[in-house]
DNA sequence: CAAGTTGTTTAGAATAATTCTAATTAGACA
DNA sequence: TGTCTAATTAGAATTATTCTAAACAACTTG
């Protein structure tokens, strides 16, 4: 009867479902990374952003998980990492078709829907392999 | 009088004179970088690539000093920096308009000439902005 | 619902790429 | 040649990330 004993709302029952048809367990952990990488509309975010992030909701999770969960997400195709900068990787909630702006001021990234972009004249892949994506990252520099 | 005395080669020359031109005081280490970087044709590098090369032609330089270079190379526009993956950078000496091919398997790139790619409707960069420059990446995966 | 199995989490150590520090060395130019 | 200043260096420091091995918790079965 304790107010620690939430309620599902809707948020976490998705959030739950998503995991679950990812075939992910959704552990404590991973279901509030989900949440808060999933609330609302996409977004992009390093693992430790993310892991202030838990920190300041009170979510208590390791680094090491942040990261287990970062990249179990992107192999099940919840998540998509982008890098751009060497000295750290983000990860995209948006999965689908689309490039990015990346202001090299600031480090931030902004999605550019995929039909904004269009790429005539793609050169066939050496020696006939499958190409996996195209990124198209346009840079500002001020 | 010593073999140690080398006479200038047309290399060593274009080299010294490529770095002077760009302003960098052509020291005995930045010459030997210099020259394995763009002896010959177009290439990519990472940092730890030309450090191991430079051993094995017995030019005595530190990590550090190849860090320096490949910054410094890439500051004065000798040098293109590339960040493919997030855990090493790659330079390359071709500095101008291309694209790449990664190979995800290998972890090589190669270059596409600029015009086998054709990027129609590049929308505006936000607020005015200037674009530095648009990378368009193709992932290959077998 | 108790036990067992397996996948997850964790702190902390380990690693890898890169940068920093402070002392030394060496181009440039008078 | 000597002076000035930038470049080089070894090694320490830093940062992002991964590893390790033990503790734990989710699912399954009995």
């Amino acid at each position: 009867m304790s107010m620690r004993q939430k309620k599902p709302s809707a948020i976490n029952v998705t959030v739950l479902e998503r995991l679950r048809a990812a075939g992910l367990r959704p552990t404590r952990q991973r279901l509030a990374l989900a949440k808060l990488l999933f609330a609302r509309g996409h977004r992009h975010c390093s693992a430790e952003q993310l892991f202030n992030e838990a920190k300041g909701h009170r979510v208590d999770v390791s680094l090491a998980t942040v990261y287990n969960a970062l990249h179990d997400f992107t192999a099940k195709g919840l998540l998509r990492e982008i890098s751009i900068d060497s000295s750290s990787s983000y990860f995209d909630t948006n999965t689908g078709n689309h490039h990015h702006f990346y202001f090299e001021r600031s480090g931030q990234l902004e999605d550019i829907a995929d039909d904004q972009v269009s790429i005539a004249a793609l050169p066939a892949a050496p020696g006939g392999a499958e190409i996996s994506r195209v990124d198209v990252i346009i840079r500002i520099r001020a």
